[in-house]
DNA sequence: CATCGAAACGTTTGCGCAATCGTTTTTTTC
DNA sequence: GAAAAAAACGATTGCGCAAACGTTTCGATG
């Protein structure tokens, strides 16, 4: 492997001469600017970030630590995050939680020792170690999706204003039933959207049984068994909240089991868009999250922050978008 | 920041001894490993991974350099790759080349900068620069999806019999005009599918007219717009064979636009798998890729040729699996 | 024409660590 | 009890780089 000392030989410099061409760090003539980057050329020379970052303790880093990485949810904000620090010049370290409290705190100490300048979490359900050690050791870092401590920047969608426009249209169909299928308990969204759901229903005088409210859904399949549950009841609603993309999918697959029609028989809407939405059937009613923008705002805020560690935390709600399509029909 | 000197002058003893009781590298006595291991926890000492890998020459890190992160197909590959590496100690740096043959050559030799162990690279359509970057300087890489160059480990889906058996399907159901959406051309996929779908087609004695086949599709739109195409044909295909997911979602728009009906109207089929494709109408015929298999045996193979660089080349082609629903009829 | 200052470049150190080489102390052996 | 061997640890170097500090050269100035 060349170094820069070796093309400092080759060119007849010094290593500071060539180190400051290469990072334009003061005056060097012409001619010699020009020899230096011909021999680097010439010999092939590739500047070792690893020496680099040692010696200016910044490393042009940042670590995604994010609770589910396949989830196409995630997906998106990874997406935006790596396209915003790309036109940045950091790079990304990419790592999957698995919702896995031990786990993510391992990841949040291996991020630390690879030095990298901050993180991007999506806290698992129990988060408080590894957030505590973020504080400790100083780390920036700003939270994503799931907002559960201001001691951080943070960003995520507005909930309230996300199941808010969903109740109103049900309500503006009459239905007074409404059955939700929350997502993993503990997540600071499955709470928010418990209670939003509870207060929009009852601004609009509706009152909600508990057992309509269906949480601790980790997977689809916990999902499909508590759809199945709610249709069971004496008094099955008459419609369906799916709180996010995974449990709508296993709603779904209940409703298809019983061979339910869509919204003839049941109206669905929930959380989460998908791209196909509206080319398949039933074509769903969904509250798009602003994916994109929360991934940008997130890379925006850590960045911010890296530059000044003693900025106040912001916590940044961005509005989801009504996609209004056809799973939803009047109550009988 | 504490250094691993710190760490030896609190503890009374020399820096050799902290490093060899942390990396268990030679025996020390326990008495003095529990006062290093006492003072690491007391002040809080975290490594300087940078500075071990300087020391050590190798990173412990791979570049995954993925044409399109947000398609759903590499999401999983990701996925996969993320977790074996994390499995073997490995951490991912996720770049996203966009397809561009200039940004993907910049990335390669930004990873290369911080000197990644060995790449993952889902190759751009003009991949030539990078992948002669690559050989000359001799870092380890493997090719994922797009398999165009034996200098390299590869990995992929076995193309061939994908569209095989989705031919074979059709024409069980006696279609003789089949119409195909292909990608992005230049890919090494679009024209292995094209091949193979001539080939198939071919060898069931159905003549393949020109145009009934359609590539250049580098998104949904286009897709939808080829699709279009296709069905103002005097003689319209009878079936759509969607090479991708996206180009599936691009179809179906199409014929949704054209109030089709699947499959009473038109058959459809293609690769890639959806989760939700079980539970939504059409119900779609599909060769699901092993996105999974893909990545683990990806990074088995990097990690092998990082281990050893001269060990051959291997390319390999893993099955894909037909999930057989119902958006494909009778040909009328 | 001595002096000063600026222009252009070189020498060297230290970032934090692994591991080579070296030293001291203890134990074994005959 | 002297020599050899083993056990346990320490001092130092070098990984590749940025930049603080130092040196040389040359034109400007009074």
């Amino acid at each position: 492997m060349t170094t820069i000392s070796a093309v400092a030989k080759a060119a007849g410099v010094s290593v500071s001469t060539v180190s400051h061409v290469l990072n334009k760090t003061r005056y060097v003539s012409p001619e010699k600017v020009k020899l230096v980057m011909d021999t680097v050329e010439a010999i092939g020379y590739i500047p070792n970030a690893l020496a680099r970052s040692l010696k200016l303790s910044s490393t042009g880093t940042i670590g995604l630590a994010i609770s589910a990485i396949s989830n196409p949810y995630f997906s998106d904000i990874i997406c935006a995050i790596e396209a915003e620090c790309s036109k940045r010049g950091l790079i990304v370290f990419l790592c999957d939680t698995q919702d896995d409290p031990d786990r993510e705190l391992e990841l949040v100490q291996h991020l630390h020792q690879r030095r990298v300048d901050g993180i991007i979490l999506a806290a698992s359900g129990d988060p408080k170690r590894s957030l505590d050690y973020l504080i400790e050791s100083d780390l920036p870092c700003v939270l994503v999706d799931r907002l559960s401590d201001s001691r951080f920047d943070q960003v995520g969608t507005d909930n309230v204003a996300a199941i808010r426009t969903l109740v109103d249209h049900l309500v503006a169909l009459r239905h007074k039933r409404v059955g939700i299928i929350l997502g993993q308990p503990g997540f600071a969204t499955t709470v928010e959207r418990m209670n939003a759901f509870r207060a929009a229903m009852t601004e609009k005088g509706i009152e909600v049984p508990d057992d309509l409210i269906s949480d601790s859904n980790n997977n689809t399949a916990d999902a499909t068994a508590s759809t199945h549950r709610l249709l069971e009841l004496k008094e099955p609603p008459t419609a369906i909240l799916a709180s996010n993309n995974l449990t709508m999918i296993g709603a779904m697959r209940a409703i298809r089991e019983r061979k339910l029609r869509v919204p003839a028989d049941i109206s669905v809407l929930g959380i989460d868009d998908f791209e196909w939405a509206d080319y398949f059937e039933p074509r769903l009613t969904l509250m798009a999250q602003p994916c994109d923008e929360i991934g940008r705002k997130a890379a925006d805020l850590l960045i911010e922050r890296i530059g000044n560690k003693r900025r106040p935390c912001q916590t940044v709600r961005l509005s989801p978008v009504l996609r209004l399509r056809e799973s939803c029909g009047e109550a009988a």
